[in-house]
DNA sequence: CACACTTACGATATTCGTAAGGATT
DNA sequence: AATCCTTACGAATATCGTAAGTGTG
């Protein structure tokens, strides 16, 4: 079992001699004086324990043995090389991959531009993007299809975390409700309005849940999936409803108004997971602070 | 284009510690000290610009990047070990292959027991055996087909040749002739016989017809191939015959006695030849090895 | 504090280049 | 004589092991 120990330079030369069948152009090639480039090939052969090359004064040939090992060698060596080279190239971010879910909200809000920086910086990396609710993101991070999740709240003990932020909620209401020009409002300003909350599965709806505050309100029968179908019944005056910071977009247009909710209990955080004990590719961890200067540098 | 400098015994850390997970055991594996060994890793991974190891102090775990490394490096370390293992065993002649052409004649007397002792030494490496005439063992050895050929006289230049011995002439006549019970025969004792001869494309025969001194002789109109049918012709009393020494063997039987030609001469050389400017494998040098040996021996 | 990886540093082994040697055309 | 590979030997480099350092459970 005595394996033998070669190294790279080895092999090239072993290749550079192949090719030229002349050991000072050989050298050259390899960037070796003549002399040492006829040492590595001695240990080379004396290595494996068979002349390699026969040298007849004016004439470089391979032995059969060493036509053999070259037919092997060549092909091997580019392989390796190529392996590494690939390597190098995710290390250097000219090849690869990187794959995130995020929320709806932060996919619509935060990634536009991020992903229009990332392709700027590294066009050669794919980025890959899954804007699915919450627990779709989490199961995708848990069975490794995604580096990293955007989210917020939920049960996140599974995972490593990263708080990126915490958002405020705001409350939307008609154009032409009572509150709708206030600064901020305040829980007691809500008593005996309609709110009409999203469906159970959603994380803002199970943060209000847990929040006692939220009992003051009066829930509305409604229970919507889509924000987009919430800012149409809002606009419709069926009622007002709380949501975050970041799903705002949503209510812009005219008929509607939103006011920041002045709790500071109510405040929604936003996480960035990872899995445990399963490091970042270099790729994710560029990803990654790419995403934290773009939040520090929007607070 | 800044090829990196790896080693074997990179790679072999490499692979200990993916098996392993861990430093001081995969450094036990490599026999190096747990310090070399650590050294080791740092260094490839900074030849490859990427850690390929994730060490949180109780747990080593490969990185993405590591991953991808060791599915392509395990598999082309192995491939590679076994290119060079291969070799080592075709040195040492635990394998390969030998392919020779050798004369019938030679083939009968010297290969015999010399292909038994090949087996003998070397069971692990095929020795092939070509039995031909001397046109077709030769376009063998041009072509490539078989390392060595072992031949007699003819047209040599384009091969490289190392001349085995030469081997005297012999009277071949039936049992009663008058020259049968001679100690030895001169060219003029053969006056008035008439000698069956073998067919022009025999190398005997060319031989026969380049020496002058044969015009002497009074050729019988019979022409054959075959050894075996010019011993019969013999015994039945149609002629006598001038064959070389290792042919003997088929004119031992009843009815039949051969006697030395003294005639300088007339002798045959016996070659070993080989390709030119083509190296010899290890396999058949040892085989070459073995045959002179053989050779000097019998004489 | 015991285990496991990293760092420091002197010792050893490899590998390199210059220069001389030898062989062939 | 010119070309080309090998050998000799001191110098530079790389690698190793011992021992001390660091960090975590």
């Amino acid at each position: 079992m005595s394996s033998i120990n070669w190294s790279s330079s080895d092999l090239q030369a072993f290749a550079a001699l192949v090719q030229t069948r002349h050991f000072t152009r050989a050298a050259e090639r390899c960037h070796l004086s003549q002399s040492a480039f006829s040492q590595k090939i001695r240990r080379l052969e004396s290595m494996v324990g068979v002349r390699l090359f026969e040298r007849s004064t004016r004439q470089v040939s391979l032995t059969p043995e060493g036509e053999q090992l070259s037919r092997e060698v060549l092909r091997i060596e580019r392989e390796l090389q190529q392996a590494l080279g690939q390597l190098s190239d995710l290390a250097g971010l000219r090849a690869g991959r990187v794959a995130v879910a995020a929320l709806p909200s932060i996919a619509a809000v935060w990634l536009p531009q991020l992903l229009a920086r990332w392709r700027a910086l590294h066009p050669q990396v794919t980025l890959t993007l899954h804007d699915s609710l919450a627990h779709v993101g989490l199961a995708l991070l848990r069975e490794g299809k995604v580096d990293l999740a955007l989210t917020a709240g939920g049960d996140l003990r599974e995972f490593e975390t990263e708080l990126l932020r915490t958002e405020p909620y705001w409350l939307v209401c008609p154009g032409g409700h009572r509150l709708a020009a206030r600064r901020r409002v305040h829980w007691a300003d809500l008593a005996g309005e309609e709110v009409i909350q999203l469906a159970r599965s959603s994380s803002v709806r199970q943060q209000l849940d847990r929040l006692a505050a939220a009992q003051v309100l009066r829930s509305s029968p409604l229970e919507v999936e889509q924000l987009a179908t919430l800012a149409a019944l809002v606009r419709a005056g069926l009622g007002v409803s709380l949501v975050p910071e970041l799903t705002l977009f949503h209510f812009r247009g005219p008929g509607l108004a939103a006011v920041p909710l002045a709790e500071p209990e109510l405040t929604r955080p936003l996480w960035l997971a990872r899995r445990k004990g399963q490091a970042l590719s270099v790729a994710a961890q560029a990803f990654r602070g790419l995403l934290l200067e773009a939040v520090s540098a929007s607070s």
